[in-house]
RNA sequence: UGGGGUGUCGCCAAGCGGCAAGGCACCAGGUUUUGAUCCUGGCAUUCGGAGGUUCGAAUCCUCCCACCCCAGCCA
């Protein structure tokens, strides 16, 4: 973590005091995701809230799929999601754990609230309940069945346990009032009837419990003391503390809620995420201009930046949109301080040195410009090179620090050369530039005083290799895609890919693992592509670009 | 016309009665074999608004305004 650097936030101030007043001893928190999608950066700033705090007081996280509807979760999910929270960097106290592992406690619990009167079966459809609640302005009526005798209540409800009533034929709800202006205390439903195989306990379950009657109960089996969700939760706490109270559960978790975490320029609602997926906008849920943790993590983005991002965004209790150039800077900030410098040319023009052998020395040059402890590499050298084609021009003006005819430029980490011819083709168009090596200039200036006018990169021809470069950009145009307005289908931005086949690296960096990064100086971070990278046919992705001052005035 | 929240610089965000941290973005310089990095400086006389309490308020009180969430047998 940043040396000295991080807010205070209410959730750390709350802990403090909870610590210091003893009213715990160790904190213990969660992340209760359910199992039915994959995970996005608004996800990671809640494991980063969860796993963060337990790890800075002291204290466990664990991680609990809440997965108390089995017809939209999937053992795909559970597995995604553990592999994404462990590629952030965080490990979760013991065993993964499992809402439904405590369906057996939940029911008995049930049967408990319907024998103490405090909850009954209600045989209204899903259209009359409806009607029966009420509206935010209108008090809601009690249900006809709201009356039944405590033991009519139990056999109805064993016979729903026991799978002898239809889908949607009847529910189990809490008795507390109708008339509340909280909606969620008119007579919240316990369970509903779900004849669905469940991806853990199978075909044990003909009903299963609501999220309000879960959760909580799951966290006070757990021990669970901060028990931290999002805003939207927070009409739920009053109902969330009904049944810690009402329940003999063994300990006393309490809620806490923050806002979640929004950017701008994207879409995180699981539906718009999946549009993109199912209507091909992006290749797949890992697409490297998605969102997702997968997504980040195959475009390049570093687990500690992510991490980094979600500590200076903060945590409060105010929801708001956070530029997404402040994701983009953290990403920055790690791979410039640990990404291994290479070169690769996007758009190659052959330079031919007419003044140097076939046969030069390689040359060596620092794998990072400041931390000579990450080593060094070898960069072949001969007498035809390759530059980026934007990289040289007949003629510019004095802004143009690159190769002109006539002109110096230095070649990074090798010689100063001089542009002295131009090779057309029967079109015109320019295929190869002549130059002359400047004589000791590896490592110093020109001796006849005449400085080169910027500095360009290249490769040398017979090494490099060739590659697929994916060139990425932010997947909308519109910093709020997200909001109302304009179907945000058509708010994608064209340019969000490009891909570049014939670029040229050098072989060191074609010759790196899957998930290895480098920054290709003066173009920007790259990660070689998680699963479609090989060395004699390198793909690699485009993390983010340099910052680029220039470009607005170009 | 119900309930629950939130409003501090363009964007996040500290602050909790003593006279506005920090980050991102932006602007201006300097260094530089990456038009990058790095370094220096600038960037809220003001805290949604109006009253009030106080020697003193972003912080306390009152009223008002704006925005977000809630009427799934989703989470």
């Amino acid at each position: 973590m940043e040396s000295g650097t991080t807010s205070n936030n209410f959730l750390r101030t709350l802990i403090a005091e909870d610590l210091k007043s003893r009213k715990v001893t160790q904190i213990v928190t969660r992340f209760p995701p359910e199992p039915n999608g994959y995970l996005h950066i608004g996800h990671a700033k809640s494991i980063s809230v969860n796993f963060g705090l337990a790890e800075e007081f002291g204290g466990i996280c664990r991680l609990r799929f809440d997965d108390t509807n089995p017809e939209k979760e999937s053992q795909e999910f559970i597995e995604s999601i553990q592999a994404d929270v462990a590629w952030l960097g965080y490990s979760w106290e013991g065993p993964v754990r499992f809402a439904s592992s405590y369906f057996d406690t939940l029911y008995r619990w049930a049967e408990h609230l319907v024998e103490q009167g405090k909850a009954y079966v209600d045989d209204l459809s899903p259209d009359e309940a409806r009607e029966y609640r009420g509206t935010l302005t209108e008090p809601g009526r009690n249900s006809p069945y709201r009356e039944r005798s405590v033991d009519e209540n139990l056999d109805l409800l064993r016979r729903m346990r026991a799978g002898e009533f239809a889908d949607g034929e009847r529910v189990l709800r809490a008795k507390i009032d109708m008339a509340h202006p909280n909606m969620n205390m008119r007579d919240p439903i316990l369970y509903r009837i779900r004849k669905a195989h469940h991806h853990q306990t199978g075909d044990a379950w003909p009903i299963y419990p609501t999220y309000d009657f879960a959760h909580g109960q799951e966290d006070a089996i757990e021990g669970v003391t901060h028990s931290i969700c999002t805003l939207e939760f927070e009409d739920h706490r009053p109902l969330y503390e009904w049944f810690i109270a009402n329940l003999p559960v063994e300990s006393q978790p309490r809620q806490y809620e923050f806002g979640r975490l929004n950017t701008s320029y994207t879409v995180t609602s699981k539906r718009k995420l999946k549009q993109l997926v199912d209507e091909s906008v992006v290749a797949s849920w890992d697409d490297p201009r998605m969102p997702t943790i997968a997504g980040m993590r195959r475009r390049g983005y570093t687990p500690a930046a992510i991490r980094h991002f979600c500590e200076m965004v903060g945590t409060s209790r105010s929801d708001g949109v956070v530029d997404v150039a402040m994701l983009e800077h953290a990403i920055r900030d790690d791979l410039n301080q640990n990404a291994p410098r290479a070169m690769c040319v996007l758009n190659p023009l052959k330079l031919t040195l007419r003044n140097v052998t076939e046969a030069h020395p390689a040359i060596v040059a620092p794998a990072h410009p400041s931390k000579p402890e990450l080593g060094e590499r070898e960069l072949p050298f001969s007498n035809t090179l390759y530059i980026d084609a934007d990289d040289f021009r007949e003629e510019a003006n004095k802004k143009f620090k690159r190769l002109v005819l006539g002109k110096r430029v230095r070649l990074r980490n090798a010689y100063v050369i001089e542009a002295v011819g131009v090779e057309k083709d029967a079109a015109g168009e320019i295929v190869g530039v002549v130059a002359d090596l400047i004589e000791g200039t590896l490592g110093n200036d020109p001796e006849d005083g005449i400085k080169p006018k910027g500095v360009i990169h290249w490769v040398e021809a017979g090494s490099a290799v060739k590659a697929t470069i994916r060139l990425y950009d932010r997947l909308f145009t519109d910093p709020a895609p997200d909001r109302g307005g304009a179907d945000f289908m058509t708010l994608l931005n064209p340019e969000a890919l490009r891909v570049v086949e014939g670029a040229l690296v050098e072989p060191g960096a074609a010759a790196a693992g899957a998930e290895i990064r480098f920054q290709f100086e003066r173009e920007g971070y790259f990660v070689a592509d998680r699963f479609d990278h090989r060395h004699d046919a390198p793909v690699f992705n485009q993390t983010i670009g340099l910052r680029d001052v220039w470009a607005d005035k170009a």
